[in-house]
DNA sequence: TTGGGTGCAAAGGCTTTGCATGTGA
DNA sequence: TCACATGCAAAGCCTTTGCACCCAA
């Protein structure tokens, strides 16, 4: 998306800081795996493919960049990673209440789901609690669609 | 609670461990602390009190072997430590659904609260993405009534 | 030109592991 | 007794930082 590119540089100029090319790269890299939820060293071993140069402390220093500029989201799994991917919502529309992630138990696999189930919970917390919610994270944990199959095909083959 | 307690020293029984000094008391410290979700090093400095020998090593290896033993939760909050606490629901309830956090953004304190409005959310994944989900984790961000208080303060006095 | 950005390597910080010693059953 | 548990120190691993060089503006 050429877009959010501009929006990028946009941001970037707006901040007083300078457009360049690894920054972009590393744009790129994660606008070209949605869904994805990638680490900081996938995120390097897939910008080295077009930059072969930049260092993985360039990663590192970028990926939060963009986080600070909302561009990305952080995604903790509890793995030892954090991983980052591209704001779904984007920068323009309520940021607060974006998507929700399904975790694959057996494989790791993310899937993503939009909905705003929350938005009752949250004022009740506020009610009840007197506690301000601005953000929240949702993560459900279990199996994910081809894993069950596979499950369910071990089972029927070795009953255990 | 040496309800707790004892069924801890059963389950260590039955899975062929053994019931040992260190391992009770980091138990206990948890124990004397619920709703305080300690990191390893906090778990260490409390156990070190009664137990000056105790080793660091042995504090992550029990902790990790009570999460095993479905006695304690493991918590991330996203800053760099992994916390713990005994488990709210027990083994004896279902224990996959469970308390959610209120984490405060100024402070870093940690509320809990109970309540499961997931069912509904659960199901309709389950049905429109086949997705399995076993377990769910909700952190709320926001601010605590005592630093809503203080911000209050704050802006009255500094206007800004 | 020039101050922010980058690459490299070293350092940080939390957690795990190896190994000899200790101890519960 | 003896296999499991512990303590200590070293190693692992992800991430950050220091510093000299580079480059976008």
């Amino acid at each position: 998306m050429p877009d959010n590119q501009e929006r990028f540089k946009n941001v970037l100029k707006q901040n007083g800081l300078k457009v360049t090319t690894q920054r972009i790269s590393i744009l790129e890299a994660l606008e070209s795996r949605p869904d994805k939820h990638l680490t900081a060293e996938e995120i390097y071993e897939c910008v080295k493919e077009n930059s072969p140069d930049i260092g993985l402390a360039t990663v590192y220093r970028t990926i939060q960049l963009l986080a600070e500029l909302n561009l990305i989201d952080k995604l903790n799994l509890g793995d030892g990673y954090v991983r980052y991917e591209i704001g779904h919502s984007g920068a323009n529309e309520d940021s607060t209440h974006h998507h929700h992630h399904l975790i694959c138990l057996n494989c790791g696999s993310v899937l993503t789901f939009q909905g705003d189930l929350l938005e009752a919970l949250e004022e009740r917390i506020q009610n009840a609690l007197e506690f301000e919610v601005v953000d929240h994270e949702v993560k459900l944990f279990g199996y994910c669609k081809e894993c069950r199959e596979a499950r369910i095909e071990k089972h029927n083959n070795t009953n255990c």
